[in-house]
DNA sequence: AGCATTTAAGACTCTTTTGTCTTAAATGTA
DNA sequence: TACATTTAAGACAAAAGAGTCTTAAATGCT
């Protein structure tokens, strides 16, 4: 599995908050009915989400959370560095301790090409990209 | 992270294997000297390659394991296929439950390809052609 | 037959990930 | 000020992954 439960979920919600959000902030309970996450776990991602900037959060009634930048401005790259880290990119295929061009191990360059085309496209897709796939 | 340690430890079980021995069994404890694998950790794993039909195992003095097919007819798809299943390559981005052309999700089309192009690399990369690497 | 070697198998522990629950803190509203 | 709403935070539990250890079974050698 490439990315993490919570990154999986991190991804749902954002498009969740991206879709539903007027503007207003959006309160982790409606995501979480919507995408049928638990909800305090959902609470735990989307409070790293905020934490890394990617959302902004606020308490008490008409709280909630809502995207920082524009939907156009973030991308799934940002999600997943948040939540999961870039080490996907930059480990051995193998486990090896280091991977660089110096040090290869047998799969180095296979499995740079898809690394790459990995990152491209986490980092060209847009969540505005992505929701205007449902409408 | 991709392939599981398991799987990770498969593969480099299996390039050892495929280097070093000369047409007779290889003893687990060489390998996991090889490699710096836990020997009984090695052990389980290799277990489950035997299971699978890609390792001949042997006890008793000069036993060990070995290739059952030659390294050129022995793929990484193989390897993976044993230790961690297919699921990778069938499994929702985001962890929807379906994951097929009728029931998408927005992530699906890219997905498709990367996954695609991960079979594709695993299924064509023999270990011959790795352990040529480092010859 | 007896011994040393080597895989097979399963119990067990440790760590990480995933998920639940409870309480605290912030904030709008009446 | 009192109250309802909503996120923040941390303790706790469950499940899966990773790794260790012990014992059993098979086999070759003397
Ligand atoms: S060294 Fe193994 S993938 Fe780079
Ligand atoms: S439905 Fe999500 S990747 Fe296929």
């Amino acid at each position: 599995m490439l990315l993490s439960k919570s990154c999986e979920y991190a991804i749902q919600a954002v498009l969740t908050i991206a879709r539903k959000s007027d503007g207003d902030y959006l309160p982790v309970r409606k995501i979480a009915d919507e995408t049928g996450i638990s909800y305090h776990f959902l609470g735990k991602i989307l409070q790293t989400l905020t934490k890394a900037g990617i959302l902004n959060s606020y308490k008490g009634p008409n709280g909630g959370v809502a995207l920082v930048r524009s939907a156009a401005e973030t991308t799934l790259l940002d999600i997943v560095a948040a939540v999961d880290g870039l080490g996907f990119a930059q480990r051995c295929a193998l486990g090896l301790p280091k991977c660089s061009d110096e040090s290869q191990c047998a799969l180095h360059e296979d499995w740079g090409k898809i690394c790459k085309n990995m990152s491209q496209m986490l980092e060209s897709r847009s969540i505005l990209d992505l929701i205007s796939f449902y409408k």
